[in-house]
DNA sequence: TAAAACAGACCAACCAGTCGGTCTTTATTT
DNA sequence: AAATAAAGACCGACTGGTTGGTCTGTTTTA
């Protein structure tokens, strides 16, 4: 058994971190890995299935952690804080494998692709599955418009792969702390609407009006 | 004068958003557009210079909506809501151009990088600014972390370019509506945080303690 | 000693960009 | 108004460099 499997996944991390899968060769990775076509080769069948590898860790991995949050708790909010927390703590473990995910899932060949969009689609309807047994249970705002609020969240947690870094102000755990805070704030049914009315200029369209 | 150069950009636009940068020759954007090499490179320098242009047109326009949005309110609440606002509806405006601006940034050339850059960074000030604003005149929670809230909010927006579709539910007017009211939702000191702080395992480490 | 792991020269395909030339429109002169 | 000049718009065969991938062989491991 080798590692040279491994360590050619680490650096093609870090070229397609920076440079993106079409700015990166062969040549290159195999260079900056001290090695050969011959070695590349031996390991993946084409460039291609490095790019599906690298996908494919990673949305295992999500998929698993929310699954594993999903059957610890049974109450939507520790529910929701739980997938929050372990889906933002990804962003530090598998930053470049993210950057890659978002940018580079264009390129993947059809069955590739195929098998990535399945498992995304999974996570995506474990999440949506929470904030709607919160609303049907009465724990969040019934008014919210699942589909929209739900991308909401996705996309605030999703964008993270853009501005985080290791070296910055704030560690994840913090950053998952306040996006939980965010979050809640705006699915927990709160204060009285009138306060919140007053700044409105009209009632928005998805409030029952009765 | 003649509309060539506006029928190209079309054509990669539509070429870009389905296959990517790379995944598109200039020989198949020619074609499409029922022209040749010539006529081309008779309107653009290289392949680079129409990226920028793509990302060049979108940003610009973002950015003169917001400054917009920041004259004609003072108050933070309807600044926010109309930030918000017309930075959604521009999804709708320029899908295409944005889906380019975030997947394919990474290959601008270094002089076409900085400009687009400078524009990015501008705007994104003047979001921080307004939630900063808000913040220090009490209209927003003090608490919040100023870099945390205000990528939280550019994120939620922004991944609007995954999965929004002309034809889909809801109107990207309800879209806007809804995201106003989840940002405001969390923006806003709100009711006693006591009934809030009862599903808190602890209390999150941005609240004052004191 | 056989199979797996790796080396590296080589190739065919592709692609952005060029260049000499043509057609069309506009400006200038007669 | 006609003739001429000049500039702008557009054409498409061609090229030089690059790239993913192959293939024959050598070394290492089991």
């Amino acid at each position: 058994m080798s590692d040279l499997r491994e360590k050619i996944i680490q650096t093609s991390l870090e070229l397609f971190d920076r440079h993106g899968f079409h700015g990166v060769t062969v040549k290159q990775i195999v260079q900056q890995t001290n090695t050969s076509k011959g070695g590349f080769y031996h390991h993946f069948q084409s460039k291609d299935e490095l790019l599906f590898v690298i996908h494919d860790t990673f949305i295992t991995y999500v998929l698993k952690e929310a699954q594993a949050a999903n059957v610890t708790h049974s109450s939507p909010i520790p529910k929701v804080q739980a997938i929050i927390q372990s889906f933002v703590q990804v962003f530090d473990l598998y930053k470049p494998h993210i950057s890659v995910f978002y940018q580079e899932s264009l390129y993947l060949k059809p069955a590739y692709e195929e098998e990535i969009k399945g498992k995304r689609d999974e996570f995506k309807r474990m999440v949506f599955n929470v904030i709607d047994e919160g609303q049907k249970s009465g724990h969040f705002r019934k008014e919210l418009p699942l589909e929209i609020t739900g991308m909401a969240i996705l996309g605030m947690v999703n964008w993270i792969y853009k501005w985080y870094r290791r070296d910055g102000t704030y560690t994840i755990d913090q950053i998952a702390e306040v996006f939980t805070d965010l979050v809640l704030h705006f699915l927990l049914p709160g204060k009285e609407d009138s306060e919140y009315f007053r700044h409105m200029l009209k009632v928005p369209f998805f409030y029952e009006s009765e």
